[in-house]
DNA sequence: GAATGATCTTGCGTGGCGCGCAGATTTTCT
DNA sequence: AGAAAATCTGCGCGCCACGCAAGATCATTC
């Protein structure tokens, strides 16, 4: 990779965790699009060179992270429901680090500018993970809307959870919510794998969700 | 009601009526706040009082039509499973009228300011959705995240059936596909059925996703 | 290793937006 | 009718996205 390239992603890098930085630590409204700049070390014309808005820059950050979502995917044993690879992807996802992102999704979430923008880059951003899940269940992606509406289901599932879990504060800690409405939107897998069994395993539905009542 | 809020009511219909025509004839992006305000007949700064950006105005319009499908989901019999009456009562609540909405749906779905704002104002405004759905499984929306999980859910579906219908044009009518997506999420209200049957009736689950072989 | 061309950065100017403020205007209440 | 409350409007400020063109930095070729 050439040294233009590198120090461009290098600045790109930086200006994006700046941007989270910076609108976690004041509000995303309070943050001028100067301030970040100079937080990256470049001229605020140069900022606009690469992200049009406070916006994309912030979610860049959990956008990218959406790449390793589809490996996760892929990395689910072969045989395993398609319900139950997706529920664990995601769990594994947002539960490994101790996790900013959980941070960065709340104001995400809370955000009608960053909510948009977070949501038309991730349809641009989610095509690993459509394309994983495409491949598991042996669609055409480009034919068959299941795999985009099963990726986008998901997504929903992440931020009602979250939006939940920040609103009507119960004690519940937050994986436990996130795994709640995981095993709610898990039946609309399970009911595909239920037309196309992966292999030869179609015993049971793999989840059922759990009623409020948490162990 | 007074002659205050009725003329209130009035220019705020105007604004977001002139928001949506101006934006579906000119895009979005090339609609400024001031035309919106002569078309509606009131100054610049006035606009400002009732929507503090050109996507709150436009988004007041397929927003406000949200109170009529909780009152659809409501009118559905009531031994009816959750999971047809969601899908029935959101064909119904997109095809009665010609519907000037599968346009703006179009415009909002891919403009990010507008994805964002509809989002939110989503969240707020899908109450009677929300509602209407814990009251016919019998859930506390306070306290089970399963209503706003499957009001969010049906929003996906249609999202995702407008964007596959806009993008991949394949000659498929409109209909045919929210129908396919509708039935693809249907399974999420199945199963929370089979763990509360709504009445006596659980003999089959009550709608099975059409694979892509349209008939 | 130096020259040339491509690419990136930066300062400046323009057009637009959101909103606070305060005076004029309209509506409501007594 | 007159006082009080709510609303409309003009003005000004700070912020932002972006086009343009000059300068700085890197890549490639000889």
């Amino acid at each position: 990779m050439n040294l233009r390239e590198r120090k461009k992603e290098a600045t790109r890098r930086a200006l994006s965790l700046a941007a989270v930085e910076l609108a976690l630590e004041h509000g995303p409204e309070n943050v001028r699009v100067e301030d970040i700049a100079a937080a990256a070390g470049v001229s605020p014309r140069t900022y606009n060179n690469y992200f049009s808005s406070r916006e994309a820059a912030i979610c860049a950050v959990p956008i990218a992270r959406l790449q390793l979502l589809g490996e996760r995917l892929r990395a689910r044993p072969a045989g395993e429901p398609l319900a139950e690879a997706c529920v664990q992807a995601v769990l594994e996802h947002h539960l490994d680090r101790d996790a900013p992102d959980q941070r960065i999704m709340k104001m995400v979430f809370c955000n009608p500018a960053l909510h948009g923008e977070f949501q038309q880059s991730f349809k641009a951003s989610a095509q690993p993970v459509v394309d994983a899940i495409a491949e598991r269940c042996g669609a055409d992606p480009e034919r068959d809307l299941f795999p985009a509406l099963l990726a986008a289901t998901l997504g929903t599932a992440v931020r009602i959870a979250t939006q939940h879990w920040l609103e009507h504060d119960t004690g519940r800690p937050f994986p436990d919510v996130l795994r709640e409405a995981l095993l709610h939107v898990a039946p609309l897998a399970a009911a595909h794998d239920r037309h196309r069994p992966p292999s030869d395993d179609r015993t049971a539905s793999p989840a059922e969700p759990g009623r409020s009542d948490h162990p």
